[in-house]
DNA sequence: TCCTAAACGAGACGGTACGTCCTGTCTTTGT
DNA sequence: ACAAAGACAGGACGTACCGTCTCGTTTAGGA
């Protein structure tokens, strides 16, 4: 019985997530912050989310924006390049979130496993399903472990994204994804 | 003037901060708690160093264990697979240093240069002189750009250190050796 | 709205309080002291109290202790002998309290005001009940400011308190009513 | 044998003492805010002056405006009028400085006996000879004892100085010699 | 239609750590 | 030996948030 979680207080508070977060950045975030701004009281952030990570994480994957790419362009040098082109692109708050939210899930290793399962491996999986479908058709040399394919993607997109010594745009892409088919490539 | 800085007490300062972040975790770490192991003041700490990071980076730096590795083997596959291997070899808490090191570089802009500028440059130098080795010997071809080659290697090191989904030992150092060598090798 | 304070927890405070002053001297009071000893945060203590001295002001007026005496014999030498002998009786922690409030009111203005407003003001209007009683039935000569008589009193009761050159004890009470006698009577 | 005290930083210290007293107030005094004023190192106070008020102390009794009045007009009443008057008087710094030093002497006991037996006692003589002159001529009421009437007159004065309540002024001096004689005078 | 139970805004609570300030001591280098 | 400079251990300051805990109030079913 009782009264029904209030989705109107809930959109509250991922908004003022965000909202302070690009005020803020990250390292400002404070659950009080949170709450004050979306005029909703502590314990109902707490009695929701695990942690203020889990708030910025549920707030991100909330917002269209943050669609997986799904590239079939029908061979794997076409695949690649779109994905990781559209990877590469990704602009505004949602770097300073990512690298928020890996800084957390470094930390603490609670979220860690809901960052890993709930934004991780949902990329992975798609770069995973453009490498099988290239191996399906005989453009990938056997040889070579797809999942080591992925961390050297996703490898090289974090640790730019990280230290930031190197700019993340669409040439980029283009040049890792040629790098990964002289790998791979048959 | 006035009396030097006390050679003893900065000794004292970076063995607790290890000591600590051994027994607390890097997220357990605290000024207080080092000071107070430590037997100094705050000020002290605050002093000499600009954040707790700083001390860590520092403790870390000091301490013989994390000489950048140099292989001259001769040629390219065999440099590559020795760097990497002793690269992807470090244990203890080593990688837990470097996980919380690499979060507040995330969290921090001020710590992220020091990061860059005393631990990221230093492994990233050794690694290009490796390649620019092989490239003297004609062993590379000259149209992988070599940093996004480092990118490569760093990525998935850190990527790896950072998410922890998959091993890192000298069998994937291997691995990767033998990829980037598929990927740029003539 | 939200939750009301707690009584007691106002109660532990005010106990530390005088617990800690009784130990240390009012010299050796300080707000994590108090915070401690009664188990409650420092925040709670800056909440509802503008500083140290008027925490220990709270708990000197919420004993019953400190009545301020009224006496009525029916004659002005009289009400003078037992609002005196009365008022340099007091023992205890009671004097080192005083002075100790003293102290801060100098030391700190908007304390001060708290102070004469809350304390020193209820002591000078019942003497001057006294001597105002005594003017009605014409035993005071009305050439005689009695405010100025208040301060006499007074002045030499914290005078004595302060400087600790003379004793205060119930011959030294009449004594002095018997000044104030002299001085003012008809 | 070794270099003697420097006469010259004894003064800059005194004046930066009460430089600093005047720009910030007693409460806000701190050694080293005098010794840095002052261009000493901490340590030259520390050898020298066994607390912060004895600083103040010595600073006020070295400056020539804080003479002890000694009147002698021939009579008591007029005696009394002049010492009143004279030491209502004071302004300025004065009256901050006196109320500095007496919530120090009631914080701390050291300093208390140095205070009474430099300031207070002398103070308290001077009044003492004027009222045993006035004993020698017969002015005074034998059965009065006079140490009372001191304790009443300083008493007035400092309970007025630190309370703050009413004014002190020639009027008040006057008016309070009155009083005096009224008690006491034959 | 009431009853009851959960969710809600609000905000006090015990804590912990922060970064700053000052204390009194010490070391170092002049003079 | 005294002095300026300033680092040192220590301790309290007042602040910011944490996560928990009452408080009324609001919003549902289920009786």
């Amino acid at each position: 019985m009782g009264r029904r979680r209030s989705e109107e207080t809930r959109q509250a508070i991922l908004d003022a997530a965000l909202d302070e977060l690009t005020e803020r950045g990250y390292a400002g975030l404070t659950i009080e912050g949170i709450a004050a701004r979306a005029g909703a009281g502590k314990q109902t952030i707490y009695r929701w989310w695990p942690s203020l990570a889990d708030v910025v994480l549920d707030a991100m994957l909330d917002r269209a924006a943050d669609l997986v790419p799904d590239p079939t362009t029908g061979n794997l040098a076409g695949d690649l390049r779109d994905f990781l082109t559209a990877t590469f692109r990704q602009r505004g708050p949602q770097r300073e979130i990512l690298r928020g939210l890996m800084a957390q899930a470094v930390l603490d290793p609670v979220f860690a496993e809901a960052f890993r399962e709930r934004f991780i491996q949902a990329r992975r999986a798609a770069l995973r399903t453009v490498l099988d479908r290239g191996a399906a058709r005989g453009e990938l040399d056997p040889a070579v472990d797809p999942e080591l394919l992925v961390d050297v993607v996703f490898g090289v997109l974090w640790y730019r994204l990280l230290i930031g010594h190197a700019p993340l745009d669409d040439g980029e892409g283009e040049t890792l994804a040629a790098l990964v088919l002289r790998a791979a490539g048959t």
